[in-house]
RNA sequence: GUGGGUGUAGUUCAGUUGGUAGAGCCCCUGAUUGUGGUUCAGGUGGUCGCCGGUUCAAGCCCGGUCACCCACCCCA
């Protein structure tokens, strides 16, 4: 019986057309980090089921997870998402100098149904500051965010940057008359209001609070556009909360950051995040999922030990980011179409490999990227070979050319040919 | 886990009230035996997802099953 063509569902599989593009996603998103001053960590596939158990989410760590039990008979789990990963290095570094900078690009597994921006394994880059618990760790996180989107060129009418803070949201909800006991639904309900048909949401909320006068504070709240609301000012008089983040939205303002803005009913579904959480979000519509998300975790260090180090940072969909870029035709053409070599050296016949082998070697180098024919084809196919990976010049290695020690060079797109050594071909490739 | 949609050539798809399987593109060969694109002539390629049922006869009808896509849940 044959195999299966097909990979497991959901799991990674490139071409290297697409695997061009993604590249292409991550070299980027790795550029902005360094420029940063972030530097690039790593951490193990395979973790302990209880990392995530703790403070992941119980969907996350629960139903959505690849666990299971090694030959050891430890309860194991392929990461669904990399923070603790990194909260646990950090905790274990007794002399590590605080606070740092670190980025990653880990491969994450969920089991979940596949469909458009969701699969089972991929690529999450992730990006955080650790050991600061000034404002100016989020406003940081933010600005390379916001270089990232920069750097892809995507206009700010694209996308949003959406924030709010737990912190802020939990003394609000009190404030509304919200009780502990019914805040994590409440939350939840908020996450869904965008989703959700107004009267049906409204419903949601009033079951959600148990009270319909609560519930039309909340909703009140949601929708406060402006941390300068008269109403949202009153009910937070004197709150710390609220002053926290009317100094953050003050930084973003200062610093020209437009694309973010306060954003009440942005929650994040991580159960570990405790202050200002953020996400980008595609305005247009085409891929409504967030492609971003993150936000303050102040105990997740702490899980390790005495260490009481505060976290920020977010993690971001190299999948989710492609899809908004393709949307949009950020992708550029050279990125798509580009040739795997500036040369082709095609080959007359089988006498005259080890010849081309040598004027190979030459080309190499001088740095420049020769691809030799391998196919053995009649010379015709060889140049149709070339034309079909976009390489723009071909040089034929024949006998006349092994005996005179000059070659031939075509360029492709307009038919000239060129005569010369193989140092005057190098000097004109380069 | 829930709901909807789709499965026919490498690919995109057509296929009439059930009557022996089709097109474009791609690929291969030649015209052009040392030079690509355009053109022309020819060609390869399908257990119609799989299993069963109805029928003289099934790509088409019925039942089941699997896979993929989309949406929900959740989230990157």
């Amino acid at each position: 019986m044959a195999l299966s063509t097909k990979p497991l569902s959901g799991m990674r599989q490139r071409l290297p057309g697409e695997f061009r593009v993604e590249k292409y996603v991550t070299d980027t998103l790795s550029l902005c980090s360094v420029q940063a001053g972030f530097e690039e960590y790593d951490g193990p596939v395979v973790e302990p089921f209880a990392l995530f158990a703790a403070k992941s989410g119980g969907e996350l760590a629960g139903k959505q997870s690849y666990c299971f039990t090694d030959r050891g008979g430890r309860e194991v789990i392929l990461r669904p998402e990399m923070t603790p990963s990194l909260a646990r290095m950090v905790a274990a570094q007794g002399e590590l100098q605080l606070p740092v900078r670190w980025y990653s690009m880990p491969l994450c597994y969920r089991y979940e149904r596949p469909q458009r921006g969701r699969v089972r394994e991929f690529l999450q880059y992730n990006l955080d500051i650790l050991g600061s618990e000034s404002l100016a760790a989020e406003l940081e996180v933010i600005l390379v965010l916001q270089g990232i989107m920069n750097l892809f060129r995507a206009p700010a009418s694209i996308y949003r940057i959406g924030w709010s803070s737990r912190r802020f949201m939990a003394d609000a909800l009190a404030r509304c008359g919200v009780d502990q006991s019914t805040r994590a639904a409440v939350f939840s309900a908020i996450d869904k209001r965008d989703k959700m048909k107004g009267e049906v949401w409204t419903e949601l909320l009033a079951d959600a609070c148990a009270s319909s006068t609560i519930a039309d504070k909340v909703a009140s709240l949601v929708s406060a556009g402006s941390l300068s609301d008269p109403w949202l000012m009153d009910l937070m008089q004197g709150s710390s909360t609220f002053d926290e983040i009317v100094k953050f939205n003050g930084l973003l303002e200062d610093v020209g950051v437009t694309s973010a803005v306060f954003s009440p009913g942005v929650v994040r579904g991580l159960d570990y995040y405790t202050g200002i959480v953020f996400e980008l979000v595609d305005t247009g519509g085409e891929n409504n999922r967030s492609l971003c998300g993150g936000g303050r975790y102040d105990d997740l260090v702490g899980l390790f030990g005495n260490k009481k180090i505060s976290g920020v940072g977010f993690g971001l969909g190299v999948l989710t980011l492609t899809l908004f870029l393709e949307t949009y035709s950020l992708i550029p053409d050279s990125v798509k179409k580009a040739a795997p070599a500036e040369v082709y050296i095609a080959v007359l016949s089988p006498d005259e490999i080890a010849s081309a082998g040598s004027l190979a070697i030459f080309f190499r180098r001088d740095g420049i990227r020769v691809m030799m024919d391998v196919s053995g084809k009649k010379l015709g196919k060889q140049y149709s070979e070339a034309e079909r990976y976009g390489i723009s010049s071909v040089v034929t290695v024949g006998p006349d050319e092994v005996e005179t020690g000059l070659y031939r060079m075509k360029t492709l797109s307009d038919g000239v040919v060129f005569t010369g050594s193989p140092e005057e071909l190098s000097r004109r490739l380069r």
